[in-house]
DNA sequence: CTCGATTTATTTATCATACTAATAATATCA
DNA sequence: TGATATTATTAGTATGATAAATAAATCGAG
């Protein structure tokens, strides 16, 4: 093992594959991983790498250890959802409708009240954004653009508008969490065009400073989305 | 340096020094770090301790490093403010009215949604845990126990009730945030004793199923403590 | 035989040193 | 001047050794 390979973060290597393992479930609460021995041969790695790597499982909140008692698993409660990592590793390992209504039913907790800070917060530069954001989606009709894409930037665009360290820390958690769930709801094309006057509303309504309007309008697409979810639900619940 | 410290746990010590630091704002954005030599005599540790807490402060999104070009401290918009040790460095050295105000603004979104959840979602033992932590309140209004652990502590159940992921991620934020709040608004005393009631309202809600009943009742809690904030806050800039 | 104190063994925590590889800065050359 | 090769700096990886914490096993008193 004498540092020969090619271009390699192994550290970072590592931590992707015991912290997928971990939130895939392969490792229960409580449970030990190998010792850093083991760990070491396993991955093919010093030892060095493998406790580096388990100190920054340990940043976010899967892991704990302490001598003799070995590296063991952190209950999921203590896991740090919102670190783009874990986040990332939920939705590829354990995906579920649960899941995206959860995520759902926090959006419309929380995009609604970014969109009303937003406008009375009235960051032009932001708001401007906002503008081109909508662009982008109108192009995306006409196929010029991927409308998905186009339509997670406007969300976002709205989060960071409200200029609340709070809302905009869920900027990442909408970005990464909308990829996986057009997986499920794949009706993005049919729906998209048609709510691209639902989405030009909402700028309206922040551009004008009217708080309130920008909110209800928020909600009206996210209680559309989740209406959504739960045809989808039922229908698969049925086969 | 012969490890010969008494019970001491190095790496979590840089840790806080470093990552206290950056959040204090003594590095701005894009600025190196000491090198890990440096580092390594500044705070008289191995440098296997100080990449250790590097690599942690990495998975908090603090700083990023390459070769060559050091380790510099990311945007702030990269930090994890959600993660616990970055929240509590933000709390504690950064805290301002402004900061109160959008964390009161986002527990506004939040905890009446998770109140909604938690009457609809019916889940017999998480409601009978708000039950008790509405007795330890009542208790608290007497003098037996602090009132504002109580308020905590009650706010929380409510969270953990709602049996949605994202929400409850957001308990120890509240956990942690309240505390450092009640040092600005100090008037916990008279305000907790009276809003016994209005806990009550909410728990009522819940027990017997009425989400909106639930929410606009913490809705009004939170909305009487926002105003508590504006003219806390009309009083000190008037000084 | 039971419970508390003591010893032992295991595992992480720390230290030291060496070498590798990525890359920013510099120097070179067309 | 501008692209290319060289150099120097710094993080990344590997290895091996010792220290300290603690779970488990042992021992001893009653």
């Amino acid at each position: 093992m004498s540092y020969k390979g090619g271009s390699r973060y192994l550290t970072r290597e590592l931590v992707e594959a015991i912290g997928g393992m971990i939130v895939r479930g392969d490792a229960p609460a409580g449970e030990s991983l190998p010792i850093e021995a083991e760990l070491s041969k396993q991955y093919d790695a010093s030892r060095t790498v493998v406790r580096e790597a388990i100190k920054m499982l340990t940043a976010k909140g899967l892991v704990g250890s302490r001598p003799r008692r070995g590296t063991y698993v952190e209950p999921e409660s203590e896991w740090n959802l919102f670190d783009p990592d874990v986040l990332r590793w939920t939705l590829q390992r354990r995906f579920s409708i649960d899941l995206l209504r959860e995520f759902l039913i926090a959006r419309k907790a929380i995009e609604p009240a970014a969109a009303r800070e937003a406008a009375l917060h009235r960051d032009d530069e932001a708001i401007a954004e906002i503008a081109r954001r909508l662009d982008d989606m109108r192009e995306a009709a006409t196929g010029a653009q991927d409308p998905l894409e186009a339509d997670i930037a406007f969300h976002i665009a709205v989060l960071e508008a409200s200029g609340n360290r709070f809302f905009r820390q869920f900027s990442f958690v909408v970005d990464t969490a909308l990829r996986f769930s057009i997986r499920l709801t794949n009706t993005a094309k049919g729906v998209r065009a048609a709510s691209v006057d639902d989405h030009a509303t909402i700028y309206e309504a922040i551009a004008r400073g009217d708080g309130s309007g920008a909110a209800l309008a928020v909600e009206q697409i996210l209680d559309e989305a989740l209406q959504l979810l739960e045809v989808s639900a039922a229908h698969q619940a049925g086969h």
